[in-house]
RNA sequence: GGGGGCAUAGCUCAGCCGGUUAGAGCGCACGCUUCACAUGCGUGAGGUCACAGGUUCGAGUCCUGUUGCCCCCACCA
């Protein structure tokens, strides 16, 4: 047998196992009618660049509850891709083609989607490489991509299942329009900031008259598309204006005062302008008052003709020189530092100008209500479940959704025109002459659709949707979609109204939700900040295993958390711990033919106490993942490895290991190995790369671990009653050492242990155990302290008393306040106990095995109390 | 304005349906070259669970209110 390196050093296997796990199609989905199926659609990365700590987080979660269900036997299928991310992508080539001094527009279509298809390529390439480097385990013989012809067809489908039923309409209304991407924007695209700005108060004259109105405005430019001031109807300052014409400075053009209750007479002036053309207000005021809309400015951002002499300036230029002349014009009043919430781009952060345009809606209205309802039915599940009300919230207070954007990289709308007729066709496959008046003359709608058009799609659209193929049949719905809680509005709610709408079905039955990955002191992690960590370099330096245990322990579901590279070495410590203890036990079993049948080894109270930790370990740790608490989950598994079986149990066995007696080893090593191979496969799920590896020198084990039957809870290996009387032989141990610290005697020194005890019988079994850790030489039963002599230590355990003469190393005050102290705890536990017990209501409303428990532990400390006051008089 | 979250040890955080003595990691103190591991071992110190009420036999946990942070959405031109 090929023996372990003595270091843990993950970089030297790592991809070996990766491709050994390719190599046998471990991560292959099959259809298997034997087996149940287990979905995951992982959440495609945006090809736009690499991947960061929150998608190391994402692919954790994952690939745990995918791993973990693999071994339960379930046929597993973890669909991996990527997303075209139009907007995201487009936006990054076009700033690549800046530096080299071209446009977009110079390149023409064509080439630019050339290059967008060379992009991703290279990036889409890159995020496999990475995810692999993580260890996900998903099936890369399915790798998708939301602009592959398989999702494109599905996009044809649902496009066209809509707009038949007119759920899809194209409009005039006002968006968001970003002037550097040159494109309309949904809501959800548009993060707000406060931005410091300013309050420009403008006078408008009334015509024909010496009067005038006072407006405020953030955004002064804005006033060459003004056509109308607002006021409340029932602002008495502004009654007599209502129905009269003001000039609007600068332009010349004559505008009426209307009324409108949208104006709040305790804001500004009173007196709003009206510019229904860039203002989602506005837009309803003049909608509601018959006003004319006057759009003024042009895609990029500058002031087109209805400026007039400012046509052609940038919107900013165009501002101050709006202001300079209006002040020079006497009609600027005062100017106001003023904080608002400005809309930014969320790709580019530019300043978006809301304006009127013609682009296409889905109609939410309809969509969103069974996507509630599937919701609060339980149809689908949000852990937490907090997060059911952020989706509600989303879902309830939704508008309609603009799915055009003025972009090249994408899925073109399937909306063509007639040039002849002017007829407007949508159709599944490119058609050749205008269905209506025959003609040929045809030209397809220039725009690409939203991103998340096709990502809305993705848990049906990846497996063949709308054809019936055998993969959709049997692995759809997915059973679990893992994500963060900031793509709830983006994607989880526009999956499940497109699921519920095209397939009937609610695409996923849990919905996963985490929180954000942010830095040492909190702040998100950002390029712009510099403080993201690239999780390729914690990798390198740490082992992939390393940074996925760091990543999921001590969280909540849902919570954010913060990277620190502390965390990552408190990992690696843990694994490297499992490393060394894995190689202590193979060391031993080396030379031995060892049999892992526990039926057919003797089993000492220590092996009953392990195998009986190791039973509630499997059921609580498969409890916590079921549920989803992976953070519970690492947690109880790192408290049973590094705790119960390295720091006790494998202590424990030594003695039996270099006791030379040959039957009892191999007894020993039995039990060591059959626990080792459990805990390996209890934790392949958090750290997959480690526990393949050490899996490999494992004797008798056939195959990957990766495919091994994950651990089930036994209830005849539980041995409760027996586990439970070992505790006492490890308190007594615990106790012996502490009484050692407690006066300083050194931890080399051995010290002879006389125990007035009912439990011989226990600690003879135990004695060389109890010997080697307690740091003793010599156990003497004895029915009184007395026989240990007058320098003496004691201590009351549960299972037994124990003095330990200790010559002049013992101070008698020392030793007195030492068990007054303890004499003060265990007073102070019977006082407690007895003051519950007392309570007439606890006895007779609290559970019985609560009463009798509160019992025990009353008798317990009472004999307990007694025995340390004869200690104390005996001093 | 609407919705949500957080407040527990020096720091970062766990703590499920209310029920032993409230936990972990890191840090800290003391002591250990014990033949798997100093990426380690042993022993320990450290908490009025933000505050005030309430429900209950029993509250860190449930309810109400208060305070202080944080996030999302809407938004006054």
């Amino acid at each position: 047998m090929k023996e372990m390196q003595t270091t843990y050093n993950p970089r030297e296997f790592e991809d070996k196992i990766y491709a050994e796990w390719m190599e046998d199609g471990a991560f292959e989905a099959k259809i298997d009618p034997q087996k149940v199926p287990f979905t995951v659609m992982m959440p495609p990365p945006n090809i736009t660049g690499r991947l960061h700590m929150g998608h190391a987080m994402d692919e954790t979660l994952q690939d745990i509850v995918v791993r973990f269900k693999r071994m339960q036997g379930y046929s597993v299928l973890w669909m991996p891709g990527t997303d075209h991310a139009s907007l995201a992508t487009e936006h990054k080539i076009v700033e690549k083609l800046r530096d080299e001094g071209i446009s977009k527009e110079d390149l023409g279509r064509e080439e630019f989607l050339s290059r967008a298809w060379a992009w991703k390529e290279q990036y889409g390439g890159a995020i496999v490489e990475q995810l692999k480097k993580l260890g996900s385990s998903c099936d890369w013989s399915r790798l998708a991509f939301t602009l592959d012809d398989r999702c494109s067809n599905a996009v044809r489908e649902a496009f066209f299942k809509l707009y038949e039923k007119g759920l899809i309409y194209r409009g005039s209304r006002i968006i968001n329009w970003c002037p550097d991407c040159k494109t309309a924007l949904s809501d959800e695209e548009v993060s707000y900031s406060e931005d410091a700005g300013h309050f420009w108060y403008f006078r408008y004259p009334v015509d024909g008259s010496d009067e005038s109105v006072v407006i405020a405005t953030t955004r002064p430019e804005t006033m060459l598309g003004d056509t109308a001031v607002a006021v409340h109807p029932e602002d008495g300052r502004y009654a007599h204006l209502v129905g009269k014409t003001l000039v609007l400075p600068l332009v010349g053009r004559k505008i009426p005062v209307v009324a409108d209750a949208y104006v709040d007479p305790e804001f500004g002036t009173g007196a709003v302008k009206i510019t229904p053309a860039h203002d989602p207000n506005d837009f309803e005021v003049g909608l509601r008052n018959n006003l004319p809309m006057i759009r003024i400015l042009n895609d990029d951002g500058t002031i087109n003709a209805e400026g007039g002499k400012f046509a052609g300036l940038d919107r900013y230029e165009a501002r101050k020189r709006i202001v300079a002349e209006m002040d020079s014009l006497g009609l600027l009043v005062k100017v106001e530092a003023h904080t608002h919430n400005v809309g930014h781009c969320h790709r580019c952060n530019a300043t978006l100008e809301p304006l009127v345009s013609k682009q296409w809606f889905v109609r939410m209205a309809p969509l969103a209500k069974p996507a509630i309802d599937a919701v609060m039915k339980n149809k689908t599940k949000f852990t937490p479940d907090r997060f059911a009300k952020i989706y509600y919230n989303w879902l309830e207070n939704i508008r309609d959704w603009c799915i055009s954007r003025q972009l090249w990289w994408g899925h073109r709308i399937p909306v063509w025109y007639c040039d002849d007729c002017g007829a407007q066709i949508c159709s599944k496959t490119d058609p050749d002459v205008c269905p209506k008046c025959g003609s040929s003359r045809l030209h397809q709608d220039e725009d690409c659709l939203d991103t998340w058009f096709s990502s809305a799609l993705w848990p049906f659209s990846t497996l063949g949707w709308p054809e019936e193929t055998p993969e959709y049949k049997y692995f759809y719905p997915t059973d679990v979609l893992v994500t963060g809680y900031d793509i709830i509005p983006f994607w989880v709610m526009r999956m499940m109204f497109s699921g519920i709408r095209y397939t009937g079905k609610v695409p996923f039955r849990d919905v996963l939700i985490h929180g954000l990955v942010r830095d040492e002191q909190g702040r998100k992690m950002s390029k712009t900040l510099g403080n993201g960590i690239d999780p390729l370099e914690i990798i390198e330096k740490y082992g992939a295993d390393s940074l996925r245990l760091s990543l999921i322990t001590g969280v909540a579901p849902g919570n954010d958390t913060r990277f620190t590279e502390t965390k990552v070495e408190a990992s690696r410590n843990f694994i490297n711990k499992i490393w060394n203890a894995s190689r202590f036990v193979l060391m031993n079993a080396k030379d031995e033919t060892v049999c892992t049948d526990l039926a057919k080894i003797k089993l000492t109270p220590a092996d009953r106490w392990i195998i009986s930790r190791l039973q509630t370990t499997i059921r609580e740790v498969t409890l916590s993942i079921q549920k989803y608490d992976l953070g519970i989950a690492a947690d109880k598994l790192t408290a049973f490895a590094w705790d119960d079986f390295c720091d006790w149990y494998i202590e424990l066995c030594k003695p039996s290991l270099y006791g030379g007696d040959p039957e009892k080893k191999r007894a020993t090593l039995g039990v060591l190995l059959f626990v080792l191979k459990d805990l390996l496969k209890l934790l392949h799920p958090f750290a997959p790369f480690v526990t393949e590896e050490i899996y490999g020198y494992l004797p008798g084990t056939e195959g990957h671990i990766i495919t091994a039957d994950y651990p089930r809870y036994n209830s005849k290996l539980a041995y409760k009653q027996e586990a439970k009387t070992f505790e006492g032989v490890i308190e007594l141990i615990k106790a012996v050492r502490a009484i050692k610290v407690s006066v300083n005697c050194p931890p080399a020194k051995k010290v002879h242990l006389y125990l007035v005890t009912e439990a011989k019988r226990l600690i003879s079994v135990n004695k060389s155990s109890i010997l080697r850790l307690a740091g003793a030489s010599e156990i003497e039963f004895a029915e009184s302290g007395a026989e240990a002599g007058e320098k003496t230590v004691s201590q009351v355990t549960e299972i037994a008393q124990i003095f330990i003469p200790l010559g002049e190393l013992v101070n008698i005050e020392e030793e007195r306040a030492r068990l007054q102290k303890e004499l003060a705890r265990v007073t102070g536990e019977i006082a407690r106990a007895e003051s519950k017990l007392s309570n007439t209501n606890f006895v007779a409303k609290a559970p019985k095995k609560l009463v009798e428990d509160e019992q025990a532990k009353r008798e317990k400390y009472l004999e307990m109390k007694e025995k340390i006051e004869r200690q104390l008089m005996s001093l």
